[in-house]
DNA sequence: CATTGTGTTGACCGATCGGTCAGTATGGCT
DNA sequence: AGCCATACTGACCGATCGGTCAACACAATG
């Protein structure tokens, strides 16, 4: 009878999801959850509707889906850090960090944010309990930073949201960015400029020390991540 | 016959136009324009939804009534500098009034996040032409701010992106910043706390120098622009 | 009084929405 | 061969979409 699985085995089922899915997140990221329709959802991904709903369920569910994966994406790369942990590269790596994932997963950052500016209806409770405790330990462990002498006395909630803010910027804004520059995409050497000038600034304006090899204003560091 | 106008002198058209615009503006804000509908917003406005389209003419135009408005709200309030300002004072009262414009226009700020979210659809000549504009000529001022030695040789353009992503992110993210702080909305102190820490941040990051009136690192500057 | 322009709205239009379902095709098992 | 679970999909459902329109209310003008 074989009995349970057959779920797992099977290749070509998680092949179609997969572009279901792809399909589904570029629609959602423009659109919102209201905005966006199986129909247009199904065109793109080369499927009859009906087809979608045999694999999702329904819309609700594909949606949260594609939630649960991305914050999935998100704690994957999210680093442990500790009281004795070096400021400067804790803050630098983060910065990269963040900066590499929304150009990684730029539809998933963007669903990300239609969600927050609908108000968040399926993430609430994922912001005011998980999300919310990570934000507070990480600020423990920053105020006894700034208690050691390593970095200014700052608020650290404020300090993680401009970190968070100005990295997503250009994902979620890329519209804008390319419209303003003048160019479709960011090159590879945008990103560079662009993740060396928040590395300077942030971490200048919160007074945190170098470590002795830190290169000065406007290179590259030699790169524990790369834009290419 | 009275030929012409007898649209301007008309109180009451008005007062229903401002009631249609404000209810758009919330609908239009938390579901992009695809999804939001019109009998969502007629019913937020308390009006049949004939009625909406009656003052509006359709939904499409009624969207793009919106967006002008939200960017004549901008341009009133973008300073003039010039290569003699004080970059200090400059870039302080940028980053406040930027804080201030999104308590003020919450549901403008994010219903223009959701338009460039979308792709920009109907702001792309915008975006690649006024606003490209003033990019540029704030850019090449700072620059030259740069040469005098005023402040570091950072990319002007990734500064002003720096300082439209971090106070935008207050009103866009709202949801997720109150969520995470555990409040149901930012106080007066909060904005005070927030606005002195980008103050603080960016000012120093930049190595802005100074004017000798400034106040140190934790403190209200006095006040040109208030919370309350 | 009659006429006219503006405001107002219920009823309706074809299109599209998310979702259901019956029916067919297919491949592996006995 | 026969059987059965899974994959797949066209046709259809009631609800809702943006938008139109005819009918009506009403105040001002003649």
């Amino acid at each position: 009878m074989t009995v349970i699985s057959a779920i797992q085995e099977n290749p070509s089922r998680e092949r179609v999801e997969a572009t279901i899915l792809a399909a589904a997140e570029e629609v959602f990221s423009q659109h919102g959850y209201r905005g966006a329709s199986l129909q247009v959802i199904a065109d793109r991904a080369g499927l009859p509707k009906a087809n979608i709903l045999y694999y999702m369920g329904s819309k609700q569910a594909l949606y949260v889906r594609l939630l649960n994966r991305m914050m999935r994406r998100w704690n994957e790369v999210l680093e442990d850090i500790t009281p004795d942990s070096d400021p400067a590269t804790v803050l630098s790596d983060f910065i990269r960090t963040k900066l590499v994932l929304g150009q990684r997963y730029p539809e998933g950052s963007k669903l990300f944010a239609a969600e927050i500016l609908a108000g968040a209806p399926f993430l609430n409770d994922y912001l005011a309990g998980e999300l919310r405790e990570w934000v507070a330990s990480r600020a423990m462990i920053m105020r006894q930073w700034s208690a050691q002498g390593k970095m200014d006395a700052v608020d650290p909630r404020w300090l993680i949201f401009l970190i968070w803010s100005s990295t997503q910027h250009y994902t979620e804004y890329s519209a804008q960015v390319s419209g303003i520059l003048g160019r479709d995409a960011l090159t590879a050497d945008d990103l560079e400029s662009i993740s060396s000038f928040l590395e300077h600034v942030i971490l200048k304006g919160c007074g945190v020390a170098l470590p002795a090899h830190q290169p000065s204003v406007g290179r590259p560091s030699g790169g524990e991540v790369s834009f290419e």
